[in-house]
DNA sequence: CTATTTACATAGCGAACGCTACAGTAATAG
DNA sequence: CTATTACTGTAGCGTTCGCTATGTAAATAG
């Protein structure tokens, strides 16, 4: 077992890989296959290392999957909560949610889609654990913009009846499904057309709710 | 190689399952836990059928899902060709097509969540083949809606300016993100207002395009 | 220097993967 | 009956899976 250091001078033979790097290139792999459909060698291939720098390092490939998980919502991920928290207003923050998200699940210098809604989408039951850890995160994600709504709610920026919880709802589910569409290869266009469309639902604030013609 | 005869006495030793229930057994462990998720030795346990059963009958595990797929497209998601098909106009087929999956998605009698959303997610390099043909499902459909909306559009149900490309695109991303609620365990309660929500974006008659408030 | 610590490289563990060879069994054809 | 055809059960093929035992190399500690 490898062991960690906080600073100065490690007592044994040094690391010779950077370790951010192997773990981009981790996260990169999970990303586009997935936990289960990314192999050990495929994962040690790719970071330039051996399997027991890999488990000496990470672990094993389950803790390796959940530190690569980690570096995604800090990394490529951070627009959500930036979204959520950095905008004035509750309808500003959702359309820079979706909108932000798009940008992201289809740039093209790294893997389509979103990271926490298909990583582990197909999985045996002994990677449970790897399920339920981004069951987990897009759990989070959706208590995070419900109580975006909420607070634009309190705020008055919306009428006083707006059913909160689902138009949250209809907010992530829109998200989930744009992550599908990216990982299809859709045009960011299109996608962005798609979130426009969506933004619709925002509701006005004359305090009364739209009704169908 | 087991083969086929069309009718009547077949020349050797009759099959000694159900075709059809073992097809239906094999449809429901893809569609629970996707393709490369599900090994062959799943297969044949839950279709109470032994591995030279399984590749006489159904070919190998490819053309399986494949079949399992079809299966699945013919039943459980039945609903969608329906919807589209059967109601008067354009906002009825969507609300129905997003309300039946809603229910189907979410039925405890089968495995949550939409089989050709969620099958085939996480695939190695070698399936895909796979990958592509469950895209290509999803492609029918998303053109499908995108047609629906067009004759609602032509029949002067929705204003002239109506982006159908986007609306469509909005209807199929909910309608996939709702997939992968249900899959997480969503409530069929809350789904059904989400999809109340997304049909809030069904565009009145008038000929504006609501605007924001 | 030696001792200790830590990481690397090779090589391979047991288990599961998709799939099939082989022998036997149950039906029809004549 | 025998011959032919088609399916079943056992047993195991070669490969890959996640992971690790073993021995060596490179750093610090004293």
């Amino acid at each position: 077992m490898i062991k960690k250091a906080k600073s100065g001078a490690r007592r044994g033979r040094p690391l010779a890989f950077q370790r951010d790097a192997a773990l981009e290139q981790a996260m990169r792999l999970f990303w586009s296959r997935g936990y289960e459909a990314t192999s050990v060698s495929d994962l040690t291939e790719a970071m330039g290392i051996s399997p027991p720098s890999l488990y000496g390092t990470f672990g094993d490939k389950k803790r390796l999957f959940m530190e690569a998980v980690d570096r995604y919502q800090a990394g490529p991920g951070e627009f959500a909560r930036n979204a959520l928290v950095e905008e004035p207003t509750g309808e500003r923050a959702i359309r820079r949610l979706l909108m932000d998200a798009t940008e992201c699940f289809s740039d093209s210098r790294h893997p389509w889609g979103c990271m926490v809604v298909l990583a582990a989408i197909n999985c045996t039951i002994e990677s449970r654990d790897v399920v339920n850890a981004l069951e987990g995160r897009r759990s989070d994600l959706e208590h995070a913009v419900r109580d975006r709504i909420y607070t634009a709610r309190a705020a008055g920026e919306i009428p006083a009846n707006t059913d909160v919880d689902a138009l949250a709802g209809a907010v992530t589910a829109s998200l989930y499904g744009i992550a599908i569409k990216a990982r299809d290869g859709a045009s960011r266009a299109s996608l962005r057309r798609i979130v426009e469309q969506v933004m619709l639902l925002w509701p006005i604030r004359s305090g009364k709710v739209r009704s169908r013609a």
